[in-house]
DNA sequence: GTGATACGATACGGTAGCGTAGCGAATCAG
DNA sequence: CTGATTCGCTACGCTACCGTATCGTATCAC
């Protein structure tokens, strides 16, 4: 709902923005609801009420269109809180983002990201799956507990988010969203509890 | 390659069942090659041999010949060696299975079958991501760490599978299969050490 | 206002895929 | 051997979608 959603560099005729608005944002919908496969150029014209040829002056294929969408609207990473503590900033980081892609529009986004990601070499780069998941936010939560002293100082921030995030993703692109919180959760107890950050033992 | 793939009762007309076999062989060979979105019956029929009308006479639909490709060529989990103890029984079945599918033949396999969860509802049954992941081998080697007094009794087995191949799924799925044995053994690691089932400490 | 620009509407040619029909040849079962 | 069944082949109608061209209108910047 931003209204004009910085596409790219600004200062161009409001019309062309408002099109690239429109167009992005009915790609959006069509592909929250219908997935990928749906995603189709004459599907958008009759969401957006864009018509084909204005698509085709600002998009060369819908593989680009795809691209620009993915890159606007990916679930952005939370911030992350690093005033109270390294597993205070693991949990609120990890249940903060799991709680943002576990509703049905965000965890669609995702499967269509791993699905542009496998059938679009050419987008890979704007969609960035794993970047998305990564970011300089978890770099700097794990750079925290090394410096607390709980983790190694080698640990590999993208393996830790991959082992935190995996289960919960795995589920979403399963169809079960509703246990995605609930297995991140899990996932960060079992995690915290092996590096000794809560007590050691069963549960 | 299995001669007769029983692809379903099996007393039937030999020629039947040779066309069935060659369908369902080439579809899987084009799901590999270049994904869903290239699996079309019209590439099958180019594929195999196999006119589109004796397709259309043994299936009613593209889908339920993914839904009967899926059921016949899923990796099958490996089976369960209880004889050496939990840490051993788990740490082999979650390891060979990922092996199993870090192979790029099966892990565009399992892309296909989220996908067809994710399009195609009614194909659904057929794959069955969960349980494939899952099974009855994993179900016994957790029941194992419950009696060796390791695990909680009230672990849930699914739970576990998830959070232990979760990570090495979404590195196949973000293109990154060579990671993912490497993630399996980190994901093994910290569920154990947090167990107590290794050294409780860091690493 | 005025010229430049973006727009919507419509139409078009081309491709790919679906699913069906008809028919003669090959293969099976007895 | 013979009748029943399945097969491959060709052709067809249909739909969806792509990407382009044309043209008159609406909107913008100045």
């Amino acid at each position: 709902m931003t209204p004009p959603p910085s596409t790219e560099t600004d200062p161009l005729d409001p019309r062309v923005a408002r099109s690239k608005t429109r167009v992005l944002e009915s790609a959006r919908e069509l592909l929250t609801e219908s997935g990928a496969q749906s995603l189709t150029i004459e599907r958008i014209v009759d969401r957006s009420g864009v018509a084909k040829t204005t698509i085709y002056r600002h998009w060369n294929s819908l593989a680009e269109v795809m691209a620009d969408m993915v890159r606007v609207h990916r679930p952005p990473m939370p911030e992350p809180d690093l005033d109270h503590g390294f597993e205070h900033a693991l949990r609120t980081f990890v249940l903060t983002y799991i709680e943002r892609i576990a509703v049905p529009e965000s965890s669609w986004l995702i499967a269509a990201m791993f699905e542009l990601n496998l059938h679009m070499p050419e987008v890979r780069q704007a969609s960035s799956v794993e970047r998305s998941q990564v970011g300089e936010g978890m770099r700097a939560i794990i750079g925290l507990g090394v410096q607390e002293g709980v983790l190694p100082a080698d640990i590999d921030p993208l393996m830790v988010a991959r082992l935190l995030s995996g289960p919960s993703i795995v589920a979403l692109l399963g169809g079960e969203a509703e246990v995605a919180v609930e297995m991140a959760r899990y996932a960060l107890d079992r995690f915290l509890v092996s590096y000794g950050v809560t007590a050691c033992g069963s549960d």
